[in-house]
DNA sequence: GAAATTAAGGATATTTAGGTCTTTTAATAT
DNA sequence: ATATTAAAAGACCTAAATATCCTTAATTTC
């Protein structure tokens, strides 16, 4: 459903927006260590994230990642977009081209409804989501 | 969630519950062209899918794969097993380790029933999703 | 301004899923 | 029996996703 590669960059948004503020920025290697990922890898997609301003950088000694008040407010759902695209979150489950209420596959109609409410918890704010974990009440790493 | 793999078998597993019987043998080639898959990729899934017993095969001229009565009363959900194992649907959407009612993630709530639903979706025998295809209610390819 | 620190970016390597080809084995028809 | 057909099996190839490395650019501290 999602790539490796948006599961770590998800992770690695809800670990800044946990951690960081524009006062307390976070070097890549801190945040791989933190969430058990290669460091140049999880560097890469910070530099995606980064590109497209969901998170922000700064270079230099206390230089690292961190996340506005704006960006907290942002859906967790554009964190996989930025790194998958749309397409993967839409594609017809069985992989037929043609997948929809006219020409259904014959799980659609299963299927579609639990794809909805998926892309629907996800277009809630990453602020909802680090809210949970500062609670206690999720967890993000082992 | 499903592998390529898997969405081709059951295509193609759906497609011989439809068309084939053990008196209408049909080649991994029409098969092939018929859900527009390289066919010397489908032989390789058709063969781990008869070598487990959700499909049957026999050599020769008039020979190719079929479904029996007794396969048809099998859930959909053993052509995925059989080619991506059980560990892919259980998994994670985040990618977690550990990720439970005790630990769970920050979407855990949020999927878990959904992931629940569609595994019992799958655990519908192959003869009910190929009677959708049969009354067109429901279409297998483009 | 020089040294140190950290992200950015490009090039490259590795792994895995996906896909192909060739030979062997079994069944059928003549 | 022999020729033909089709699956089985294993070796092999390819491309994409995943992961690493190395150089450059931007900050900060002294």
């Amino acid at each position: 459903m999602l790539s490796s590669s948006s599961k770590y960059a998800v992770n690695a948004v809800l670990y800044l927006a946990v951690h960081s503020s524009n006062k307390n920025k976070i070097r890549a290697k801190e945040i791989a260590e933190a969430i058990k990922l290669p460091s140049p890898f999880l560097s890469k997609l910070l530099q995606s994230l980064s590109r497209e301003n969901i998170i922000s950088s700064s270079k230099g000694p206390t230089g690292g990642f961190y996340l506005t008040e704006k960006a907290l407010e942002r859906p967790l759902i554009d964190v996989v977009t930025i790194i998958d695209g749309t397409h993967r979150l839409d594609e017809c489950v069985l992989g037929l081209k043609v997948c929809s209420a006219e020409q259904p596959c014959p799980v659609h109609y299963s299927v579609q409804p639990l794809k909805m409410k998926f892309k629907a918890e996800l277009e809630e704010n990453i602020s909802v989501f680090a809210a949970k974990v500062k609670s206690g009440e999720a967890h993000l790493f082992v």
